[in-house]
DNA sequence: CTTATATTCAACCAAAAGGTTGAATATATT
DNA sequence: AATATATTCAACCTTTTGGTTGAATATAAG
């Protein structure tokens, strides 16, 4: 079970358009720091801090090669995040699903 | 199609356990102020305050009904996030399909 | 060995977030 | 009319966030 900050850690990370961008870089491939900081125009340090965001909450992370840093991306975090929005924007749906699961069943038991 | 600062404003609403817990109160049914405010060991104002962070995101109404304040959730914003979290989380898988596809097409043409 | 490149660390700053308390407003109740 | 309840507004405070610049570190290349 995953410590319960973690899904407050996915959800921040991802509540800012860099690392948004970032991440969906990464998604299509590992990168070097300087290569995903290029098309900001931010300055290195501040995607260096976005990327540190990122890595605590694990959707990044990182292979030293001497001097140069990998980041890739690793979706496992987002899936707790996808199942609490599916969780929650579906409660009457699946209550209704239950509901007519229960119904169906009976139906089948009368039959 | 929605503004876009509207994905940042949905998943910072989310990125608050107070505020993920309000919501889960009230996508079981309405509710006035005081009554989502209640479990909650904070002030009634700063819960006043994450419900207006809630109705920025669209995430909450409002009704108001004499001195009372009913809220109810509202879903919606949510399609958008679960659409972006599914779009990169699938990003390999979605190319997979859409290769497959395109064989399978290929493979119709040729029949 | 010297220099260039990749990256972080540290100090600083302004703005935003999340909380508090106290007062104001609007509506109900007696 | 007086009082109680529901809610926000306003001012304030502390911590976090997102950015800056300048220096430090580690590795690569001439």
């Amino acid at each position: 079970m995953p410590a319960p900050q973690t899904l407050d850690r996915t959800l921040l990370a991802l509540a800012d358009p860099t690392r948004r961008a970032i991440l969906q870089r990464l998604s299509s491939g590992e990168a070097r720091v300087t290569e995903v900081a290029r098309p900001f125009s931010m300055s290195l340090n501040a995607v260096s801090k976005h990327i540190l965001v990122l890595e605590r909450a694990k959707l990044v992370k990182r292979r030293k090669v001497g001097r140069d840093h990998f980041l890739s991306y690793r979706p496992e975090p987002l899936d707790a995040a996808a199942k609490w929005i599916a969780d929650t924007r579906n409660f009457w749906a699946s209550r209704l699903d239950a509901l007519e699961k229960l119904l169906r069943e009976e139906d089948e038991h009368n039959k």
